[in-house]
DNA sequence: TCTAAGATGGGT
DNA sequence: CCCATCTTAGAA
């Protein structure tokens, strides 16, 4: 059984969102199903969005709507919203309240659960979980989650595996083309050669 | 292995 | 009209 030291409010809260998106990796999502069936899966690969400054953010420029309302809430938060008309993308919300950071969990290694991600997925070995709407899809997440603290009980994290700096790759991130002059700043992370990164 | 296209609905 | 995507089909 891995760890079970849910991650405290102190983790999410700090300043520098890519920090935290490097650190993120190897940290255990968790997401019970309605019968208390764990799911969960180490984190993999992510994505960092830098709140006003950030072009590819849905806060850019400070935009504060009923949807970006949920990343100016304080880090440790859950950001879900639903993209393409049928997919759903876990957030985790970062730094202090009023400023809108968020790290994007792109892919997952599941751990527990596998039986039902593969059930919920219709699919099986290394494509359940990656990629940020397929994970979301095998973890039961959507948007009655979004605004879930993450020191609660319905998704959480924990202590995972340590990862190494010299196993962790970054480079731009995916499906920004609109983000001008932030395109290819380097703020997706990943567990080099780990067959669940995406795509 | 790869590329192309369609699905499908909320946000702005 | 745009999207922080995925699947399937068909080519090669």
């Amino acid at each position: 059984m891995p760890g079970t030291r849910k991650l405290p409010r102190e983790f999410y809260t700090r300043s520098n969102v890519l920090t935290v998106a490097r650190e993120l990796l190897g940290k255990l999502l968790v997401v019970p199903a309605k019968d208390g069936t764990r799911t969960s899966g180490f984190i993999v690969e992510t994505e960092a969005y830098r709140g006003p400054q950030d072009r590819a953010s849905h806060a850019y420029g400070g935009r504060r709507t009923n949807r970006t309302e949920t990343m100016y809430g304080i880090g440790g938060t859950a950001y879900v919203y639903f993209v393409y008309g049928m997919y759903n993308q876990f957030n985790v919300v970062t730094n202090v309240n009023d400023i809108p950071h968020a790290v994007l969990i792109r892919a997952l290694e599941p751990v527990e659960g596998i039986k039902m991600m593969r059930r919920r997925r219709g699919q099986s070995d290394h494509n359940l979980t990656n990629g940020p709407g397929k994970l979301c899809i095998a973890m039961g997440i959507d948007r009655k989650l979004d605004r879930a603290d993450l020191t609660g009980k319905e998704v959480w994290l924990e202590e995972g595996q340590r990862v190494p700096r010299s196993r962790i790759v970054s480079g731009p991130r995916i499906g920004i083309d609109y983000a001008e002059d932030w395109i290819d700043r380097p703020w997706r992370f990943w567990i080099k050669n780990n067959p669940f990164v995406s795509r």
